[in-house]
This record gives structure tokens, C-alpha cells and sequence, in this order.
DNA sequence: GTATCATCTAACTAACTGGTTAATTAGTGA
DNA sequence: TCACTAATTAACCAGTTAGTTAGATGATAC
């Protein structure tokens, strides 16, 4: 696909002369050898290989095996944090607007599947010493979703449509539902007989996570969706 | 530990004479050092060090590093599947078995850790080719305990004791909150201001699990006594 | 007391892999 | 048309690491 010829500054062209459509092609292959093998088990001529590269072009445009990593974490956290922003950002009240948040963060980890595993690899590797970049990470996506999410549920506790649960346990617990469900598919899919990715039962996914979580968190009796005029506690 | 100093035939004795002690250390540390860098990123020299013990060693009792991890994760898998077992083999009712399972395989965890770590490592590398071990596991462990826990949950279902969940989303949301808490202990420390890991903190997420759990299994109206003592509030 | 064998080790090697380098290609602007 | 530079590559190197080898050690059987 020939897309950067109309930019505001063309810039210099180089044998092949499509540097951006190089440079998203390594980052595509990256994320996805680095989310399968972890950045140990990734190889750097695999990466090269996959995006069609000379493996020299990798360390052209960035820096090291573990600056091309931190750049593919970077690449997939902000395209969560955008989307799920959208959804906190809104108007919506404390039930909607957790609903929202969930569905938005599913469908976006079900059509990004490379994410959940890094994720979890990240969140693995984050002891003492190891990862240069979980502190970046941690301060510009995690914290503020995190922040916003604690609020959000002490709203909903406030005003009574919330059960009391505890923000500190139940955040970690709906991303869990989320991400797990993903990262672990290869090995449900052998346990169970069907293919757990299959659009089908991703949907079927999609609808139970949001069943468990409203029972879970929406105070009982007024599971109405819509309705939520009363701020009455207790 | 057990010696096996009574067998029928007393193995001769080498240098050191700590034949069984040797390879439960080289265990140990293996555990340790693939749960925190995967089998790439483990090194055998590491692995050698923390068991003091020649690194040849390794290649004595278990035939190259594939095998020793294969080891490390069928002890594991083994001690999980045994204490779970213990549960899932006792005459208590659906709705007190179900929390003694979450207490059994939350607690086994929580004094356990490397356990979830290994469990999500396996889950990722699941796909075509990769690991030799998932299918024994799958059908040795895995299996098994997917299949005891379904039928669990469609008793409590034909009983009117649960609501009427899909067995296939609920039970790896189960497991979800319970091992998602443990690999992420390292991020959500950066993330809140405690550490996650404080026996305190433990017994809390312990307790939400368990009300998480009541609250979206439980049918509405029967909650029986049995969430109680674990320290659930309303 | 010595032959045997499980146990254990220091030193070594073959292969792999991250990263470098020197050279090449082709737009661009003067 | 020519100097300049971004983009790209083939070939190479140095460090690392899984795995091996050739023995040492010492308890036990005879």
C-alpha cells in the first residue's frame, strides 16, 4: 500500500521508500513474536523475518531488542487507554458507564489479541530489576484507568446502585474475567471441545462476563437497566 | 520430605549421599526461575546456582531443560489437582463444596506462588507445536478438574441453588480471579500503595473472591449461611 | 580391600543470537 | 547533474548458553 506520498513533508526515500509501512510492519511482527514467546523466547531474526526486513532495520529504527519491546507495549496500552477513556469520559451513570467500560474493553482486547498476553507477560515480569518499562506503563496507562475506575464504583456505591464491594478487589477482578478468558483460549480450546474464539462463543463470552459482573455488582432488586433515578443508600 | 531410604532396594549413595534432597532442590529452584523468566529466559546456570548443585546436575536427573520443566510444572500441577481432588471428593452440598473449592485452590495459591505464575506461562504457550507438556497436563490435571467442576455446577443448577450460569464461562472466571490476583501482585503494588501480597491483604481478596463469587452464583434470596465465616459483609 | 555403581563436578564445546558495520539504493534540492 | 541523506541490506562478530565429557568420590556388596 503506497499512503505516504501526500504527507505535509514528504520525507527522503530510502531504496524501498515506504519507512512508515516498514516501521508498522516490524512493530505488528514484534508484538505478536514478543506476546507468543515473551522477550526471552523472542527472536529478532524471527521478527525481521516476519515483517518482511532486513533484521538491521530493526535496530535502524529502534534502539534495542528491549527499546522495540517497550515501543510495542507502549503501541498496544495506549490503544486501550484511549478506548476505555472514551467510555469513562462520558455522561453516562455508574451502571451504564461500568457496562460500557467492560464491553468497550472487551471488544477491544477481542479484536487486538496480541494485548492480553502481553499484559500478562508484563505483569509477570514486574519484580525488582527486571522490566525498564513497567514504570512508565504503570504511570501512564494503568494508574489513571485504575483512578478513574476506583471512582467511578465509590459513585455507584454512594448513590446505591453498587453493592459494597471493595474497589481494590473488584477492578483486578473484572480485568481478570476480561483478559484471562484470552490468553488462556489455547488451552480451553483442548479442555473443551469447540474453539473458544470462535465469533460465536467470544459473544457468548462477551454476554456472561457482563451477567457475572451486573450480579456481582448491581445492588439486588433493582437490576432494572435504565433505571437508576434514586440516590437513596441503605 | 520423603526419603526413599526404605524402598526395597537403598539406592547406593554418591559423594554428597543426598540423592532425593539434590533433586528436590534442583525442583525447587527450577520452579522459581521458570516462573519468573519462562523456559527462554531461565537460565540452567541459575537454576544450578540457587540448588547448589553442579549445573551437570540438571542433566542427571532430568534429561535437558524441556524435561526439568516439564517436572517442575507436573509437581505443580499435581499438588493443585490433590488438594482440589480432596474437595471435589467430599459429600458437602453444591453451594458449600463450590466455596470450599475456591478456599482449597485459593489457599494452595497463596502459600504456592509460583504456581499461577507457571499456570499463566503454560496458558500463553499453548498453541500448535509449542509446549510437549499442555496435552499431558490437559489430560492429566486440566481435564479432569474442568470436568468435576461442571458437573458440580449443574447439580447446584438442577437444584435451584444456583443461577442457571454457563459452566463453560463461569468456571474459568473462577479460576480467573483467583490466579489473575497472584501474577499481577507485582504491578498492582505499583499500583496502590500496599503490597498486595501482606498475608491482610490475602484474607481480604480472599473474601471478596468468595462473596464475588456467592453474589453472581448464589440464586438471589437463598444466601445461606455458608458465606459467613469467611468473613463476607453485607 | 577392592570392584561396582550411583552420585557429583570442573572444564569444555557447539550452536545460537543480539547487535554492528560497511556498503548500497534512490529520492531531493541546488 | 551532483552532493546529500534516509532507507535498506549482506555479512560478520562477540558474548552467551544449553548441553557434554572425562573423570572424582565414596558407600556398599563381595
Amino acid at each position: 500500500m503506497n499512503k505516504t506520498v501526500l504527507d505535509s513533508r514528504h520525507p527522503r526515500m530510502g531504496s524501498r521508500g515506504q519507512p512508515e509501512e516498514s516501521r508498522a510492519a516490524i512493530l505488528r511482527a514484534a508484538a505478536r513474536e514478543f506476546a507468543e514467546h515473551g522477550i526471552a523466547g523472542a527472536r529478532t531474526d524471527s521478527i525481521a523475518r516476519a515483517a518482511r526486513v532486513n533484521k538491521a532495520l530493526l535496530y535502524y529504527y529502534f534502539k534495542n531488542k528491549e527499546m522495540l519491546y517497550g515501543a510495542v507495549l507502549d503501541h498496544a496500552f495506549s490503544g486501550m487507554k484511549e478506548i476505555v477513556f472514551r467510555v469513562l469520559d462520558s455522561g453516562f451513570p455508574p451502571r451504564e458507564k461500568i457496562l460500557a467500560y467492560v464491553g468497550a474493553y472487551f471488544d477491544f482486547i477481542a479484536s487486538n489479541q496480541v494485548y492480553p498476553k502481553l499484559m500478562q507477560r508484563e505483569m509477570m515480569r514486574a519484580r525488582e530489576g527486571h522490566s525498564l518499562h513497567i514504570e512508565r506503563l504503570i504511570k501512564t496507562y494503568f494508574r489513571p484507568v485504575y483512578g478513574r475506575l476506583g471512582e467511578l464504583l465509590q459513585k455507584g456505591i454512594a448513590e446505591g446502585d453498587f453493592r459494597k464491594v471493595d474497589p481494590v478487589h473488584f477492578i483486578p477482578s473484572m480485568i481478570a474475567m476480561i483478559v484471562f478468558y484470552f490468553s488462556s483460549a489455547p488451552v480451553m480450546r483442548r479442555i473443551v471441545r469447540f474453539n473458544p474464539l470462535a465469533p460465536k462463543r467470544v459473544a457468548e463470552r462477551r454476554a456472561a462476563v457482563l451477567d457475572f459482573i451486573s450480579a456481582a455488582l448491581f445492588a439486588p432488586g433493582t437490576h432494572g437497566a435504565s433505571t437508576r433515578k434514586s440516590g437513596v443508600r441503605q
